[in-house]
DNA sequence: TGATATACTCAATGGCATTAAATATTAATG
DNA sequence: CATTAATATTTAATGCCATTGAGTATATCA
């Protein structure tokens, strides 16, 4: 399946240099988050934000294939949204099965006030670089994104 | 502190791209090493590597630092590699306070065959970018891994 | 109606995060 | 030398979330 080594080799780099962003994009954001003024995880808050985009209510079906949760866990995870108020469960009169989920205006408040904080971060992160540079390096970040949402489909089978 | 609307809206894009990045891949990542023959989790592996590319022993606080994980979580994921033996606990003479691991061979095979698999896996993420293309993907990766180290550095204030 | 499929929740177990307290060893002070 | 303080690590308690399998309610199909 390797193609010649010093190819393996260059994989093996965009490898290792997506995992530290995972990672430390993982950590670096957990530390925002767990201010006491956000107080949310990241499964949390990833699932608010999909819930946000999304112009109105979610099936929790849906938004578990959208935020790669298994269902089960996005039942603990929306139940500790709804303590906090920052989005609520709708029964449709349509299929009564399905439970439908939004965002309360606390919640996309909220949302606001991480953007601008994460928004900061990411000044801060990347002051270093020129604009150009920056949107250079979010062509192939998105080229990057769409490659492994392709891969990570593919790969539930 | 923003600097105006549509640099704002820039630095939000690369944000959103480096969270759907470590988002995706840890889910890949963690259903690769999820399987029977690996059997380890994401901070397992990724303490594991640290470990294995320091030639030597490593003391726990150091691990710890490197890894971007707390001392007391540490101490859990270095018992279960232990059960697993893919790493040692050595006491040394000189202070006796501390605690170095190391890595077994047993952790080295099993290192290198997670790393095939996630080349293979990397490839077919990849396959349709050009070779110059990725190499030039890395460069920007590398780019983005660099500031985002400091970054985090930096937030532990 | 009865069997099956679906949408979701619940319960149990395990891993890891954080925090605070406990232990062991070393270093520093009077 | 005895005390106290500092350092290195582990332990314990709590919470979140992942996975799995079972349970409940509703819908669909034969």
């Amino acid at each position: 399946m390797g193609i010649d080594d010093e190819s393996d080799d260059l994989y093996e780099q965009v490898e290792r240099a997506t995992m530290q962003i995972g990672w430390l994009s993982q950590r670096q954001f957990m530390q925002l988050l767990a201010e006491e003024r956000f107080d949310l995880t990241m499964p949390q808050y990833y699932t608010l934000v999909h819930l946000a985009h999304s112009s109105n209510e979610y099936k929790m079906s849906d938004l578990a294939r959208a935020t790669h949760q298994s269902a089960a866990s996005l039942t603990g995870v929306i139940d500790r949204l709804i303590d906090k108020q920052l989005v609520a469960r709708v029964r449709p009169q349509g299929d009564r099965r399905q439970v439908m989920v939004t965002t309360t205006d606390r919640g996309h408040m909220l949302l606001a006030e991480i953007k601008q904080a994460r928004r900061d971060e990411m000044h801060r992160t990347l002051h270093r670089l020129q604009a150009e540079e920056v949107d250079e390096l979010l062509r192939w970040l998105d080229k990057l994104v769409m490659s492994m949402t392709v891969a990570v489909q593919q790969g539930k089978d």
